[in-house]
DNA sequence: ATAATGAATAATTTATTGATTGTTCATTTT
DNA sequence: AAAATGAACAATCAATAAATTATTCATTAT
């Protein structure tokens, strides 16, 4: 690594630092480099503005965040049913605890997105080339069967919305968030998996308790 | 109508012009009882507060909304996966519209909800009762199966939750979106279908063309 | 030449003030 | 008594000024 990117990381340590307890807004260009122990001018010789540090720190959450969701693929003796479903829920339960553990991280990444509208795009497209993968994998395994990967890898992608930072859209519990994903999934493996017959055996990562969604229905 | 009834229409109607025209937070008090020929006073005799009026009037949204999806229903010669189909179409197409062309209407909404969160819950329950009105045919007429009415309900709906104001989520045209709501359709069939040889076949509602999806696919 | 500085400037944020607006209620009108 | 008023008060908003901050760049140090 050559010195000026150690010192481009240096700049991004003291703005995660920052940003993660003072937020965004608050964290200033004269702190950060306090904190380097250099001077306000000399931050713009790594990075052309503010803004781009917060890019840069969202651009690598997100690729940590598949990262995660890769490593979920990692385990043996799944198919591919199961590896999809294992990806989505674990997408479900890291954006929600991220939400709830990390509030700051929501705010940067909404202030990224305003500034770059892009940015948002192509994380969304990192994650469904993941999907996309688990697709390919099972039509060539023979296990699921559509007219068009990409087409259906864009469908499931949509149809899951709601479980990526779900607390955008809804109060419920990550419980109950859990087990009407488990529902969701069951009903796209019908269109998906060859035996159909599978599609009803009890997903792989659903709690087992129901009684939420059975016994309140909808009046 | 009672009198009071009559004078309560009429502080709507006047309220209903100004929030559509200037917007709900330019619109004052003192504006609507002019324009109902009364005291700024005398208003609080029939509403508790000016936010009220705004909820009356986004109620009356939500149930004509509701009525126009009804209507749908009303098509004769239509099968159940038609009527759901359809259903959720002219939901994406409505709400679509409505941001496009009446966007003060999102404003008044947004204040409302985030004043009265419960509203936002009861607008989506009647539209949940909708789809389970749909589904419940659809199982009894033996062209559907489910094991649970509910919560293939609630999964239908919260899979569909990016086809509802799509404008919040994404950029999308309203061609592009309802392509992939085709397909998103089309996957859940499977998982709804009795004959799930029907499932491919093509959705009633989807535009021919499917260029977009297809050539593009995810690099 | 390259790296770094820090004062100067432009842009943004915060604080302050005055004006406007939502709401109440003692009073008047019907 | 019931309906309506409008002045009084509290809460909110808009405009402005003051302060802070992001960014640039002429200058200095390495």
């Amino acid at each position: 690594m050559s010195e000026a990117d150690t010192i481009r990381e240096k700049i991004i340590d003291a703005a995660l630092q920052r940003f993660r307890h003072y937020g965004y807004p608050k964290t200033t260009i004269a702190e950060l480099a306090t904190d380097c122990a250099m001077s306000p001018g000399n931050i713009y010789r790594f990075f052309k503005g503010k803004i781009d540090i917060a890019v840069e720190i969202c651009r690598r959450e997100t690729l940590a965040s598949v990262e995660i969701l890769e490593s979920v693929l990692e385990c043996p003796h799944r198919n591919s049913r199961q590896r999809l479903e294992e990806v989505i829920f674990a997408d479900l339960r890291h954006t929600f605890h991220m939400l709830e553990n990390r509030p700051k991280t929501l705010e940067l990444a909404q202030i990224v997105v305003a500034d770059r509208p892009q940015f948002q795009i192509e994380s969304l497209r990192r994650e469904r080339r993941l999907f996309q993968r688990i697709l390919h994998e099972g039509v060539a395994s023979g296990e699921f069967s559509c007219d068009s990967v990409p087409a259906a890898t864009i469908a499931i992608h949509a149809a899951t919305t709601k479980y990526r930072y779900a607390q955008l859209f809804t109060n419920q519990s990550l419980d109950e968030l859990e087990r009407e994903l488990a529902h969701v999934l069951t009903l796209m493996m019908g269109g998906l998996l060859v035996d159909k017959a599978d599609a009803w055996a009890s997903p792989t990562s659903i709690p087992p308790e129901d009684e939420s969604l059975t016994y309140r229905g909808i009046e």
